[in-house]
DNA sequence: AATTAGCACTCTTCCCGCGAGAGTGCTAAC
DNA sequence: GTTAGCACTCTCGCGGGAAGAGTGCTAATT
């Protein structure tokens, strides 16, 4: 039976109702609340229908209705309409930025504050790399006579650094020379690419291409780095979690500790699409009732990563998704400008 | 009325009682629990002497006693016994450092670990910085035309980085040339040397040592370092916050949010105290119901930082201290054997 | 003078039961 | 197909009462 159109009005306006209210909502009330020309007894029936097409259900038997994962699905899908933030609401974030220093790391978490304090839920922000990581270019500073601080920099703007213990004695003088050196034939290259020639001179020689080549593998690999979370505490201030400590420590705890990008769908993702995951639709049971909504970020082919949002099933979805293409948007528009392309295509306008 | 023997043991008592169970101690439980050669009675005209004194308080008529933060301050001042860590202790913790890679913020994530989880409760640590902070050698790298990216390398081991819009196009050869200038020029001084001498040349070469001094200062101010902090769930999990989730999100907020520095003594502290703040000692009305045990980690005279826990004033005060203070000489030796004493005098053996 | 047994008193906590309220699901009429 | 009516179910909040813990006082004991 496919879903009529009068009971597919009636799936939304309960899923719009409850994610407002956050209570489930009733026959009477639902009538009341959106001026129906029908009876409750008429919704009663349909919401029956629909309790058995499994896209709501009953907390209990004198209760009224909520959403099952399936209806939150099926809502995304094909009932709920499409939100546009208004210029006023773009002008708002926009202005955030404006105000923040260039800098990439600021920029990702003001991304996901601005994202978690629009929806009062949690934001997460993977941080940007690359398909192809290169070396850019390296530094070798002297600490005490048997150790060194290398600093690495690749193509995608990260800088990552590792404290070496030297084989032998040397003097910031060899060191600054022997970056200068690796400088020039290791430059542009990927970790691949400076292992296979493997020049292999010196005993600190080694050393340093040996971390060089590991630290590029270290970025190559997304899921080395630990994502972003902000607004934690706006999630866990929901009314899920009223009064209900335990599923708050353990939300908290799925939140911070579990490697969240399992959870996290790795199939590549459009540079416009932004993905909804919903409930169990997630690997792993730590996030049964938990969404996310994700964009990537980054200009297309360059450096990105993933940003958006972590919140309750019960999410705002058509908000969620306006704001997470806004933000993603806005900080692809400020990589390019700030970063270049770092990649093959130079895109199509998406700019607003 | 001085502190009598005996009630200055039942003090003890209460405090390290309440401490274990969380639970309001009463006399009948205390007499029987260490077997005192008194009767419930005694205890009780005792308790009732004790909270005349104000070191410990009735929850309600008919429950047992809980020391108040005076009676903490006192117990923590002449009653408790100095623990020390079984060697047994030392070398799991030690162990753990040894798996380490060898990386400062690293090491200082461990350290906030391991005490968070050896006391269940929050652990913090701040990143170490100098009294006086010196360049140690700069870095330019090209992102675009327009654009370059600053790496600043410290005399503490820190690497800071910063995104600059460059007046004019130029190209990483120049780049390279004008880093090498500067570091020539500006290796070794302050920020405020720095800024005396003022070469201003080209304008690219302002715009360098401007953010340069920038991040040197930066560098320097203590508080605008955030503090990192472990094991927030270990805290939130401790009986206090049971069916409390109005006194755990406020918690939440108070330990993620708000510049814990304004809260944390910011008198100097010798590198072998173990200070102790105990409830509304603290500045500020954020943390009245919560005690922090701090020590100075890193050489003497060089860079260092504060490394302790972060509890409710009902803490395992011989534990902590035992830990923090193991913790924090471990940590300081490792600086010592990596990164330099990095000052002026080479501290006496403290080294276990 | 200090200690102790005894006891009344207070206050919390837990449990039980009950009534109000919300909302459903069914049936019969429109 | 829709709706009014109604019985039924389940939750939630409230009051009462019993159990338990622990105090504080008093009077007896050492």
């Amino acid at each position: 039976m496919p879903l009529s159109d009068r009971r597919a009005r009636i799936l939304a306006f309960i899923v719009e109702d409850y994610v407002e209210s956050a209570q489930p909502v009733g026959s009477a009330a639902l009538v009341a609340r959106h001026e129906l020309d029908l009876s409750s007894a008429t919704v009663r029936s349909e919401m029956k229908t629909l309790e058995e097409e499994g896209l709501i259900t009953h907390p209990h038997t004198s209760a009224g209705r909520v959403p099952s994962n399936l209806g939150y699905r099926t809502y995304v899908g094909s009932l709920m309409g499409e939100r546009r933030l208004s210029s006023e609401e773009e002008l708002t974030i926009l202005h955030q930025f404006h105000q923040s220093a260039v800098n990439l790391q600021r920029w990702l978490s003001l991304s996901a504050s601005v994202l978690a304090n629009s929806l009062h839920t949690a934001a997460i922000a993977t941080p940007p790399h690359m398909v192809e990581v290169r070396l850019k270019q390296l530094q070798l500073v002297e600490l005490t006579e048997e150790s060194a601080l290398l600093v690495v920099v690749m193509n995608d703007a990260a800088v990552l650094q590792h404290t070496l213990q030297l084989a032998e004695t040397t003097t910031q003088d060899q060191l600054t020379r022997l970056a200068g050196r690796l400088n020039q034939q290791l430059a542009g290259h990927t970790a691949t690419e400076i292992e296979a020639r493997t020049p292999a001179t010196g005993a600190i020689e080694r050393q340093v291409v040996d971390q060089v080549v590991a630290l590029l593998r270290s970025e190559e690999d997304a899921a080395s780095e630990t994502p972003l979370i902000e607004g934690v505490r706006e999630l866990l201030r929901q009314p899920e979690y009223e009064g209900d400590s335990d599923r708050l420590l353990d939300t908290l705890e799925a939140v911070e500790t579990s490697r969240l990008q399992r959870a996290i769908p790795a199939r590549a993702l459009g540079n416009d699409d932004v993905a909804i995951v919903i409930g169990d639709e997630n690997p792993g049971e730590r996030y049964n009732d938990m969404s996310f909504v994700l964009s990537r970020y980054g200009p297309a082919g360059g450096a990105g990563g993933l940003i958006g949002l972590l919140g309750p099933t019960r999410l705002d979805y058509p908000d969620a998704v306006a704001h997470v293409r806004y933000v993603s948007d806005v900080l692809t528009e400020l990589m390019r400008r700030f970063y270049g392309d770092a990649g093959p295509e130079p895109t199509s306008g998406e700019d607003r």
